[in-house]
DNA sequence: AAACATAATGAACACTGTTCATAATAATCA
DNA sequence: TGATTATTATGAACAGTGTTCATTATGTTT
């Protein structure tokens, strides 16, 4: 009978109502109140009904982290259909940092967290959107390269210099360290470096 | 009589006792390795003793941190008696990135965790050593900007643009998020990136 | 020796991830 | 329909975590 299909997409059901309830908890306690035994309580199962589910926690995350994906695509869709690589960049970099800042944890577990890589390396799988970030960054900075004859300078290096300025700035904003920096508005400031960083490279 | 004297110094012993076990856990199991139950078990007091001697475990992490930032001023101390700006800039960094790379764990909680920073909310205290840390590059900053007539830079933007560039690059590194990108020797890589983020600055 | 102050602790509370034998349910077969 | 099998769910336990507090032990002073 057609009853083992439907199975099937109970099964599934189940699965998207945990990840779901996972965002949610996410979303409302962080990443350090996100836990097995409360996603098991929001949705009326025990605890160890999750692990015929999800194989650990770090899966849980790992899943998690490709959501996060989607929403840091969104905020980054208008900035890849940019023609010119070096007006690119700067939109890339921007999205980047915006998403960053407004999306807390998410950031955290998509760039921060060892529990995700972790999963990976068990799994022997790639971290796929993280390099499609990374490749389509590499591709814009040649792009750059080539049009702006920025002579010398390697693609693969710019785009690693590009990704850490934004990782880093991100992380001292969320981190609360850039509180030392003497600056009215935090917001202006966190332009103001940007900016600084992406002229940086384009100046000869 | 003067036991006073020695029951003080007997309870400042312990005190630094906590700490030297707790730096111990520190590099033998990583941050997520270090609790206050196994501090207690090295030193053979019960748990309940620590909180004798210290608020809570981030006032624990706090001290940490300004044991870290010791031992980053070790690597750091060649850099900060360079004559020109610009070198002392570029020295800076490499001390600055190679500290990190080679000290994951010390890092961590100098720079990625919320605990000691909310240890000083909580007291009101500043960020005393990350302060001066970050004034140093500044004034390094404007120094730099003066003798290489780099008009239009701001010393604070430049110099939070270049503490955001080294943060990220050690944390994409620490987090295994280098592997994605193509590159035989690592190190190499590291330190290409490095020299890319200072020689922009410095190029008109 | 008795009174007092200080220091140390055992036990508990409320959590965490994870495992596994057992129990409940659903699907299939005779 | 009733018995058998496969799937799904769980209670309880293990080994941890930070933290608190009433009680106990220790050392000092009168």
């Amino acid at each position: 009978m057609g009853s083992s299909e439907r199975k099937e997409r109970e099964k599934a059901e189940l699965k998207e109502q945990i990840l779901h309830t996972a965002k949610k908890i996410l979303l409302k306690s962080g990443k350090n109140g996100l836990s097995i035994r409360k996603i098991a309580n929001e949705i009326e199962y025990s605890p160890a009904t999750i692990y015929l589910y999800f194989k650990d926690k770090d899966e849980i995350l790992h899943e998690l982290m490709e959501m996060g994906f989607m929403l840091k695509n969104k905020y980054m869709a208008h900035a890849y259909s940019e023609k010119d690589p070096a007006q690119r960049l700067y939109e890339i970099g921007k999205a980047y940092v915006t998403f960053g800042i407004q999306n807390k944890d998410w950031y955290d577990i998509m760039f921060n967290s060892d529990e995700p890589m972790q999963h990976m390396a068990k799994c022997r799988e790639d971290w796929d959107q993280g390099m499609a970030m990374f490749n389509f960054l590499t591709m814009t900075c040649r792009e750059a390269i080539q049009k702006y004859e920025l002579s010398g300078l390697d693609e693969s290096v710019m785009a690693l210099q590009l990704w850490s300025s934004v990782h880093g700035l991100v992380n001292l904003a969320l981190t609360q360290r850039l509180d030392i920096v003497e600056h009215t508005d935090k917001q202006e400031l966190i332009e103001k470096v940007l900016n600084s960083m992406l002229k940086c490279i384009f100046k000869k």
